[in-house]
DNA sequence: AAAACTAGTTTGTGTTACAAACTAGTTTTA
DNA sequence: TAAAACTAGTTTGTAACACAAACTAGTTTT
């Protein structure tokens, strides 16, 4: 429950989505999942160091899971939406939207 | 754009709309222009201090402008959505949508 | 066998968000 | 008429965050 009642409800706005990189991260693989780690690299244009960062936030929320596997004899990270993922994906929408038509 | 190449384009989100207690005071401006401090302070549920330096940042790049004025003997400041502030708002709401509908 | 490339992770630094503490004036209460 | 409480903010200190550079580790090319 808001201490107030506010008519813009900032709080209802999931701060670990709403960061710009992992909104892209999120919005990238509600479309497309699972998604590579060069792959989200590229979509996203972050550095790898950034990426993992912040893949590595989204993981220890459980919104996403990194499947970590070989294509051939090379490293490949599989990124994976979650179902609490998706479902938090969808109330972040949800909120903005009630946000934004205020 | 094609949707088996969906792109997420995070640089087109404008990082000072984006912040969650500015995103608050841009929607709420949006809908109700001019409004009060204390005004802003009940809507979006900020501490003084907070929606204070957050303000400072929106009149900083123009977005807002900020009226110190008088109701009777008491200071009120006003703070207006400015032209540039609506352009500015009206491009993040273009920029979420496109990142939201991939 | 050295260089270059792929696929990431760790680390260091500047920026940001937030609330507590503060300033300044006004109204109420004792 | 003092003191307390309230309104309207601003300044400041700290913890969290974003980001890129530097690093690790293995693979392929020259």
């Amino acid at each position: 429950m808001s201490p107030k009642n506010p008519s813009v409800d900032i709080e209802a706005i999931d701060e670990v989505i709403h960061g710009r990189l992992r909104l892209g991260i999120m919005a990238y693989l509600s479309a497309v999942n699972p998604a590579s780690f060069p792959e989200l690299l590229d979509k996203t244009g972050a550095s790898n160091g950034n990426l993992s960062t912040h893949l590595s936030k989204l993981e220890a929320v459980g919104y996403i899971a990194q499947e970590k596997g070989y294509a051939g004899k090379k490293p490949q990270t599989l990124v994976h939406l979650t179902d609490s993922g998706r479902d938090a994906w969808i109330n972040y929408l949800t909120a903005m939207q009630s946000l934004i038509n205020i």
